[in-house]
DNA sequence: ATCCATTATCGTTCATTGGCGATTAACGAT
DNA sequence: ATCGTTAATCGCCAATGAACGATAATGGAT
């Protein structure tokens, strides 16, 4: 079970428009480095560098360091979390 | 459907601790006054009412106004919304 | 050792949020 | 008409968020 406030957390996360494009994104692709990001959205790299790490810090988002670039995906454990806690409202 | 922009704003609302616990207990007692969330939570009377504010002006949560008083309820049609959306996730 | 590609971080700016007390507005009851 | 109850709004302050350009850091390739 998660917390009220690690619920809030991964909610605020989403609480943005390009944040949520940026998981749907990782959903469907399954993963991708943050330049492939960057070049879907209008933005900079250092705004979608910033997006990604909010989303990793609420825990939504994981990125794996290989090299000199970094993979992020989808936490399927935190997601499957989250769908629980709604289905139950 | 909801827009990403719609989404975005029900999450943006639901991203604090105290506006998850009001969500929630809406749900559970139907309907309820704002007085009495402001004597469930430790914060003061305008905190609340903000919060409720939001929460308003995201969709998620409606307010009728019946004479003094204003009587706040989930609505349901924006809840399942976000339940369908998240699903499908 | 150097360069290039990739990502993270820093510093800045402006806007928004979260909390509060105080005030205003709306209404019922006396 | 006044009073009390209830809720919304205002103004304030400190903190956070969103965007950017510039810079730093990491590692692969030459």
């Amino acid at each position: 079970m998660m917390t009220t406030d690690q619920l809030a957390k991964v909610f605020k996360a989403l609480g943005h428009p390009t944040r949520i494009k940026i998981v749907e994104h990782l959903i469907q692709i399954n993963t991708c480095v943050c330049g492939e990001i960057v070049d879907i959205f209008p933005f900079s790299q250092s705004t979608i560098s910033q997006h990604l790490k909010l989303l990793k810090e609420s825990g939504i988002v994981c990125g794996e360091i290989e090299g000199p670039k970094t993979y992020f995906c989808v936490d399927k454990a935190v997601l499957n979390q989250i769908k629980t806690y709604v289905k139950k409202l």
